[in-house]
DNA sequence: ATCGTGCGTTTTGTTGACAATCTATATTAA
DNA sequence: TTAATATAGATTGTCAACAAAACGCACGAT
């Protein structure tokens, strides 16, 4: 098969074959496209991200790409070792849980400063996110679903005030695929949803503790199916790098 | 004069003579230069940093000074323009509101958690910091002083035992420097040292929420000190670039 | 069969030069 | 004198080529 748009070593795709790109900006498309391919599964922790392979195809030249990988590396989502260049990066156990935390500890504030600030406006917003959410979900569009997921934990965020804190959530947030040592499950885990809409209800009428309680808990809920999943894949071998194809199923019988 | 060591565009120096240095990692060597001439307030909000003169005396090539501000940019501590280059950042009054919030979230959560796990050994560190550092203060030192006030705040935050927090606040630490529009005081502050052991000793007896609440209330503090000096400055015209010389005095009469 | 070794290929890191852009000075006109 | 403009210099952005290091594979020894 003539390989077409955008991949990595394995000769997997990572971005589909958009437009040959050859803008100014080519670095923030680079870097785009990575974030892209980490957060719908389609690239890996530990998998190597090499220059003339992920310049063939999106037309970004090495300097930009470089420059991309940096910028990737400061967000925690590849490592760079000298002479090896970039991989995405493998998070330990132990960073996995500081993660979780770090989250737990910024969206804390967030909604609970948001409950005495939250306009109209702001409430739709979110409220649009959690039903379409929904929608998704429903609909089995997990990718679509896990994206709107994202958007809501962000939103809350952003509308919080804070772009400092903003920005490092939405680090967070993109390291989240990174932290699961399987890929992602196929169907519709507990999570989500009912979780989303009963932090959204608190922050309706007010009440930042509630739904700080809530989201922390969600979260928590999260990192325990995260844990449960990492043992059961113990015993398994070479789980650090799946082969590609079939396998997407559970890896847990 | 000839110039010797290590400049920026207005020709000062910004770094000691130190050895002439050209190892592997020149790009390091430029970002610790760079960091700690802001701490020390040798270069300030706006001030360009020109390629050239960043590598003349450093040694270091241009592409390892211009990775180096990447990653500084990314810290938050120059701001790059297209075709314009590397320029020390320049907080806005809102974007320094954040940060002191964002410190306050992070830090007040690692206060909390600390105080349920801080060992003899890291009381014993905190405590070395603050004696030291009131020390530094009597002596008039106060560039020691600034920087052990610094590393409390830092350190506190590592022994909570989160990383990934503890990277975040080394950099918004980093920034502090760029929110004073004024040149730092010659005289010791009121900030500091009172505080800082007021915060330790309610550590020591285990009491994290008023840990908290004492750094909480610190902080506030810094803020409205700057906030102050902002106010007194506004009538002054020019005041975002101070030339050089002399004028080390308060600003404001 | 397994482990160690050596070589060719691939990939990264770095340097230098060139083109594009911006800054500052000098010049000219009103 | 002041303002607008043109020109020269300085600075950044980009690219291609070279050197160094790592990876994969075949080969041979235990």
């Amino acid at each position: 098969m003539a390989r077409s748009p955008f991949h990595v070593a394995s000769g997997k795709t990572i971005a589909p074959a958009g437009a040959a790109m050859s803008g100014p900006d080519a670095e923030q498309r680079v870097v785009t496209a990575v974030v892209d391919a980490i957060l719908n599964h389609r690239i890996g922790p530990g998998e190597r991200l090499i220059e003339r392979e992920l310049g063939k195809y999106s037309g970004a030249s090495r300097t930009a790409i470089r420059n991309g990988m940096l910028k990737l590396a400061h967000a925690g989502l590849v490592e760079l070792s000298p002479n090896r260049g970039a991989t995405i990066a493998m998070c330990s156990p132990d960073e996995a849980r500081e993660i979780f935390d770090a989250r737990i500890v910024i969206e804390d504030a967030s909604l609970r400063r948001l409950a005495t600030s939250l306009t109209a406006a702001g409430l739709e917003q979110l409220d649009a996110i959690v039903s379409q959410e929904s929608d998704a979900y429903e609909a089995g569009e997990m990718e679509q679903a896990r994206h709107l997921s994202r958007r809501f934990h962000l939103l809350f965020t952003e509308l919080a005030g804070n772009d400092v804190l903003t920005r490092i959530i939405r680090d967070l947030i993109n390291r989240q695929p990174l932290l699961s040592w399987t890929r992602p499950q196929p169907a519709p885990r507990f999570c989500g949803n009912t979780a989303h809409s009963a932090i959204l209800a608190a922050l309706a009428r007010g009440d930042g503790v509630e739904a700080a309680r809530l989201n922390t808990e969600h979260l928590r809920e999260l990192e325990r199916e995260l844990d449960a999943d990492r043992d059961a894949a113990i015993g398994d071998v070479g789980h650090t790098r799946q082969e590609e194809a079939g396998g997407v199923g559970t890896t847990h019988p």
